[in-house]
DNA sequence: GTGAAATTCCTCATATTATGAGAATTTCCA
DNA sequence: TGGAAATTCTCATAATATGAGGAATTTCAC
């Protein structure tokens, strides 16, 4: 736990930027459909073909064909008044990921035996590719506000329950990471080079756990890090406390805690069997960086 | 609440098929990129571009950029072992959903207040064009495993708390499914022609609640509709026991109680402002039917 | 760290198909 | 039922997605 300063201004980073590498050639009317989805936000949730079409500078007739093309695939619905919202596809969706993801079949209960001796709230982080997202909260103490709900996204570089997975993953993904988004990762504090940022995510994954702040700072957060299989993270388990119910004396017994609940998860989920496993499907693997 | 008999063959119908309308022609690049989603399933959940060369019938190469497109939006995540499973993209978007429902901000305080009287469970479900979502559930008898939790599809044609909405729907729109969905409408048992349609959706209308026990046997319920403007059903609150704790009598005690809660949830949904009325966003309104 | 095997991406010619403008149709509310 | 608004259709044109095979990466066991 030595010295990761962390010299951040606190952008809050609400949501990572949408993955664009305009370099790469990309098959053009997809991204632009897709890119459709992402002018519905909770701020501006209803949109008009006439908005759309000012919006994308697209012809109208072209507007509607893209729309009804989500609008077949349920990813938009038409509501009164010529608008359009985000459709029910995306939550028969997200019911899709919680039925076929064993994480969340396992850390429940062992989250439930963790609430009274947390006496906060606990937090368990799934990591995607360049993403770290919230997928279950358990909380009791009720000061804790943490906004952090199953969907929040996070940055892989800021906060302790991504940069718990983020040192846990192998090492040549650490280097590819590295390698192409050393700007991000000088940013976060985490190494001005290969060689520091190496060094400082052995530390991490030498403690086994890590103690943040750099959320929300009235919070402090308790990760550690969950394994798929031996050596593939693949999500953490964070405990939170309001700071000052966290003296710096009960971060070591925390952190224990964490390690040890997340190391039983990781091995049940190494002996999980899928209850579908009549396919020739892969077992259900860790994702990748790129 | 006469005679609305369901002569129907209990078949679970656990997805209705995905509306494809191969008489109309559309931009075919799109449909078939959104199309590689729908194989992703709690059964198959992995998929890698060996079996998705094979079960598209496409080149590899087309294949591979599919899946980056599909991947650079975040729908699919890469995971070790050459696979893809469903990415962190319909978790966030469910998340925005979430944040901009202005039923999920209004429903739970009031359902939680219904809790005890219930004493069984209570099922919020939002109507999203031809389908009816669970978009909330609230449990109390551990005996009852509705199975029913938030993103579970349901047929605008089956069970209470789709019919409760049907049934409040316009008569114009009702006139729309009675001409291009009249076989289902039949199978459901909801009448044989458009009079017997629009006489037994009035009969429900004037009961204002519907009781039915056709998706679990062994469950009763109860539901009412809910309005997001007067006369435009978006929702409805479903009130479940099992049956041996749903003697006739008390019946008509929880349709009221259904009722006026409905009323309530109506009535300050009609009075909601959402917090982001900056922009020149329309209101947020109901679906309607194509 | 290193190297072999697997996965992923790129290049390019060709033919498919998406686009835009405006007309025709359908929807929906008074 | 009518009429304004929303949606879809038609078609010529230009843009771009496709497939095949080879090149470049990535992965993972040693």
């Amino acid at each position: 736990m030595d010295d990761i300063s962390f010299p951040v201004d606190a952008s809050p980073s609400p949501t990572p930027p949408a993955d664009a590498n305009p370099t790469r050639r990309v098959d053009t009317s997809i991204t632009r459909v897709l890119g459709i989805l992402d002018l519905f936000t909770p701020e501006a949730a209803v949109w008009t073909v006439d908005m759309l079409v000012e919006q994308l500078q697209l012809a109208r007739a072209t507007v509607y064909r893209y729309v009804r093309a989500l609008c077949d695939a349920g990813f938009l619905v038409a509501v009164s008044g010529a608008g359009y919202v985000l459709g029910p596809r995306f939550i028969e969706f997200d019911r899709n990921i919680r039925l076929a993801d064993p994480l969340l079949q396992i850390a429940p209960p062992v989250m439930a035996e963790l609430r009274d001796t947390v006496n906060g709230g606990q937090l368990l982080c799934a990591f995607y590719g360049l993403r770290v997202l919230s997928v279950l909260e358990d909380k009791t103490d009720p000061n804790i506000t943490m906004s952090m709900e199953r969907g929040r996204p996070f940055s892989l570089f800021r906060g302790s329950p991504s940069r718990v997975i983020l040192a846990n993953l192998p090492t040549y993904q650490l280097r590819n990471l590295a390698l192409n988004h050393g700007k991000e990762i000088a940013q976060a504090g985490l190494g001005e080079n290969w060689l520091e940022f190496r060094d400082n995510m052995r530390a991490i994954r030498r403690t086994g756990y890590l103690a943040a702040s750099d959320i929300d700072k009235a919070l402090i957060g308790i990760s550690a890090p969950i394994f798929h299989a031996p050596g593939a993270v693949s999500a953490s388990l964070c405990l939170v406390r309001t700071k000052e119910n966290a003296p710096p004396e009960q971060i070591a017994f925390l952190g224990d805690l964490a390690v040890t609940a997340a190391q039983r998860i990781s091995r049940e989920l190494q002996e999980f069997r899928p209850a579908h496993a009549d396919r020739t499907t892969p077992a259900f693997p860790v994702s990748r960086v790129r």
